[in-house]
DNA sequence: TTAAACTTTCAATAATTATTGAAAGTTTAT
DNA sequence: ATAAACTTTCAATAATTATTGAAAGTTTAA
């Protein structure tokens, strides 16, 4: 496999997980292609290299900035903006775990509080309702925790120890 | 809260969520409304709740079938069929991680595999891209192996100590 | 067997989500 | 101040995905 194939396979494939991680295809591309380039890249170059319009790059440039995965750079003697991802993995995936955490899971989480704490009436119906939800909540909140904790503390030694004993 | 807007807001909420999971409104809201209920629930009785019609029941319960986490139930002395839900939160999950990895993951990690195998033609970017492909592919294996481990083995010692160091 | 009760399929349609492109906005160099 | 270089916004449109409903298919009771 040449060169452009691998990097056109690699663009897709990750912009069709985006769904995975929570975002959509075109910035699931641009990160991507961001992620492989070896040096910042304007708007211009990502308009031509992905074939999307100048209004879609910006708005998935935004978001991926908001989301705090790509950021601009400064090119001396250029007039026009440049922009980089996170190079890290680990970097990577701390922060995609913690911005769905904030941004889906969390809220789920409150309703569920939320539900789960409504007045027990009695009936077996009110009773179902308040147990299920509470144990999804428990559940919820445990991956939720934990998935955070691994992806931040990745280097350290008690993540590596598990990775070993489960192995 | 009562009961009523209680089940409507669990169930509206579990079914948004299910982009999280990846599987659509209408699976999750379907699988939401058995979770909670006392007992199996018919066709008619699931269109009537979510007011879906009887094509969009049927197709999504057999998705929800396909993944194991919904199965028919016979009741008898009824002609038509029943559905129930998987109630134990640490299964549900079991298998939705199972299955997400098994859909999505692990097809992705081929890929990968695919493009950080390519050969090295001594170029900057050739370098990048199987430096970068290498890496994602070995945190997506380690994160996707982790979280099959752990609801796997929820119960067990070793993830019992983990949260506990965790906390 | 047959007809009623029930389920599945799938082409048509609706709803949602992504994308475009051009006008409006902003910044910078002179 | 102004005009060229660049970015953002957003209404219109396209693409995708979900949903309907009715016809075709299946099962069961008599």
């Amino acid at each position: 496999m040449e060169y452009l194939d691998a990097k056109e396979k690699f663009i897709s494939t990750w912009g069709s997980l985006g769904s995975l991680w929570g975002i959509n295809k075109a910035m699931a591309q641009i990160q991507a292609l961001l992620f492989i380039s070896t040096k910042p890249l304007s708007m211009e170059d990502i308009m031509e290299d992905l074939k999307i319009s100048r209004g879609n790059t910006s708005m998935n440039l935004r978001q991926l900035m908001d989301w705090g995965i790509v950021t601009k750079v400064l090119v001396s003697g250029e007039r026009k903006e440049f922009f980089t991802t996170e190079k890290d993995v680990q970097e990577l995936a701390k922060i995609v775990a913690k911005e769905r955490s904030r941004r889906e899971i969390k809220p789920v989480i409150k309703v569920l509080e939320e539900v789960s704490t409504i007045k027990d009436d009695g009936t077996e119906k009110t009773k179902e309702l308040i147990k299920q939800t509470k144990a999804l909540k428990a559940i919820t909140n445990d991956l939720d925790t934990l998935m955070n904790k691994l992806v931040d503390q990745k280097q350290n030694w008690l993540t590596k120890s598990v990775f070993k004993l489960m192995k």
